[in-house]
DNA sequence: CTTTACACCTAACAGGTATAGGTATCTGTT
DNA sequence: AACAGATACCTATACCTGTTAGGTGTAAAG
């Protein structure tokens, strides 16, 4: 399990995962993991109070279902949330560029 | 400037920038100022805390310089630094193929 | 009937970056 | 001579966010 560069990331992995369709937290969390291929995960003590952010900021909207006597919650982004996405897109982007630019030629594959 | 998956990245940024040579500590902020293209920048107030820290972990070496009657202090990388390099940039690649991952087909270029 | 999976949640903790300082020398400007 | 700014080091506090460790309840499986 990776302990670096998890700051934001599972803000982006959400709502990435979010642009495909709307989801409920509990099936976010496993399709993080799956994703992550057992190095990558993000428990349910980090995704829900992330997804509560979130809607509180209006990245994402939400809409309540019961299901087999349960009540699933489930979120999708909302159109400042495709903003978002596309920022923290470019931050990763911007991220790896200086990673590249620091290292040099030296560094050249 | 950018807020999100900067855990660890002084420190990669810092190791990556040492396995060029050795380099002191006011030196590594503006190069990696430099690098960062004025989108990322980790003050001395960051900087030198994690040299200290990496120091301590014997991650890296150091040796101090009179220069001009001041002090310069000269950090480079120890054998166990060279490993903690390339786990970084394991785990960045980690992250990046994660993020590649839950887009799906979808979010192919 | 007890364990596992599903599905939601919160509280306390830990780690690292951000902010905002402080000290001191040297150089260039007025 | 006085001042600002660059060089070069450092620390302390605040803040943010993930980690750990729980808690609640239903349904299915053993």
């Amino acid at each position: 399990m990776i302990h670096s560069f998890t700051n934001g990331l599972p803000e982006l992995l959400i709502l990435r995962k979010l642009s495909g369709g709307e989801m409920y937290g509990y099936q976010l969390v496993s399709e993080i993991a799956k994703a992550g291929e057992g190095r990558i995960k993000f428990s349910e003590g980090c995704v829900y109070p992330v997804l509560h952010r979130l809607e509180s900021k209006g990245i994402l909207a939400t809409r309540e279902e019961e299901i087999g006597g349960r009540l699933r919650r489930y979120y999708r982004l909302s159109q400042p949330g495709k903003k978002r996405l596309a920022q923290l897109m470019d931050e990763l982007q911007t991220v790896n560029r200086t990673v590249e630019i620091i290292g040099g030629l030296s560094h050249a594959l």
